[in-house]
DNA sequence: ATGCCGGCTAACCGATCGGTCAGTAGTTAC
DNA sequence: GTAACTACTGACCGATCGGTTAGCCGGCAT
């Protein structure tokens, strides 16, 4: 058995360099940000010297973009995974929910990066090279929810819908600690309870009125 | 006439310097976060040296949480001013949202900082100055709705509305950029049209059955 | 055995970082 | 006049930044 302290030096020494620098930039620029780690730092994590980041990728900008694009190649890749057999509204928006907030803390960090590229100014995400990517996502989505669109209350797009699921699935993620110390009048309960309730909510709000 | 070019120079010069600091912090911080700014880039904007900036704040820190906490009370500051006779319940949430959206864009540097804050790891926004400041805004925005709680459906609490609000409006601004640019089937429509279909949406998810 | 090539490192580079310090100009108080 | 104080600046500090360079080492083809 391998110490708990150790397992994640233990697990490194198990992969390559290559691989641990990738695995430990992602987590550290999750955490603060291009501009709040330097390359020594992630070289420290992996283990290795400065100069092997810099033999396996060209600058510090390079190394970001493919841990960024690979963030959002685990997404699609998650997505490619999700069989919607459900042919009914409310089953395959439940599944779709469940599905990404799943994802969300399965990849914490790789969440946490493409959240932090939204968050700068508009200018620098259309420059940012996710920029496409994300948007891919999010229109596979739509159309995860276009095949049912028929069943939608009127005026109601699947673009809508699919936004407002990703939105409240990722907000949800962004405020975890937020929602922990809530105390108005008891009113805000456990994730799990108050995903239920959104859920609830929103599938009150696109069905059509039988 | 002030020359368009000139404008924010002259509008600084008609400032004080703590000011002018104050202001331009805000919007470098808000673009590129608090490490991707460094003090020079804000002496420079302000028209004043370095070292000037440490003469007002005693560290970057420092100038950093001032500016955070300056956008906290700005919200603060704005939900005073709210007043909301609305009674009825599609009424008061239908202020609320455009109350909370127009503040978004006419705050948007304050905006995206608090976002950046609340992007980082959970454990770095507990141990954020404003992390209190936030969850008091927060509960003040529950306090709003609480008191139509009672025309809420059964299973929809106050602080579920208020949270759902929060985020699309703020999810919305976030992502901005990346809604102008979708295609799907012509399915997201402008900023307004989309806002207005997610309120109807809302209404209909909470409001009790007549 | 030899030459070569990719993974890897220690040592180094100029630039910039946050922060300090000594000193200047202007204002007020006595 | 001068002491005291505030706003402000240019020059400087050690540390760290992203990135480079020369060279070591083990495997592998010839």
């Amino acid at each position: 058995m391998v110490p708990t302290l150790l397992a994640s030096a233990y697990e490194n020494s198990e992969r390559s360099a290559l691989t641990r620098i990738l695995v430990e930039a992602e987590v550290l620029f999750a955490e603060r940000g291009f501009d709040g780690v330097s390359i020594n730092e992630v070289a420290l994590a992996a283990g290795v010297c400065k100069a092997n980041v810099f033999h396996h990728f060209a600058t510090k900008q390079d190394l970001y973009e493919r841990v960024l694009t690979q963030a959002c190649d685990a997404f699609g890749r998650s997505l490619d995974a999700l069989e919607l057999k459900e042919r009914d509204l409310a089953g395959r928006v439940r599944r779709l929910v469940e599905w990404h907030n799943a994802f969300l803390y399965q990849r914490p960090h790789g969440t946490r990066l493409i959240l932090r590229e939204l968050t700068g100014s508009p200018t620098a995400l259309e420059r940012s090279p996710v920029f496409p990517l994300i948007q891919r996502n999010f229109d596979r989505v739509v159309g995860l929810l276009s095949e049912v669109s028929d069943k939608l209350r009127e005026g109601i797009s699947p673009a809508l819908v699919a936004k407002v699921v990703l939105s409240l699935n990722l907000f949800g993620f962004q405020t975890e600690r937020l929602n922990e110390k809530l105390t108005v009048a008891g009113s805000l309960a456990t994730r799990p309870e108050l995903q239920r309730q959104w859920l609830d909510l929103l599938l009150h709000g696109i069905e059509a009125r039988d």
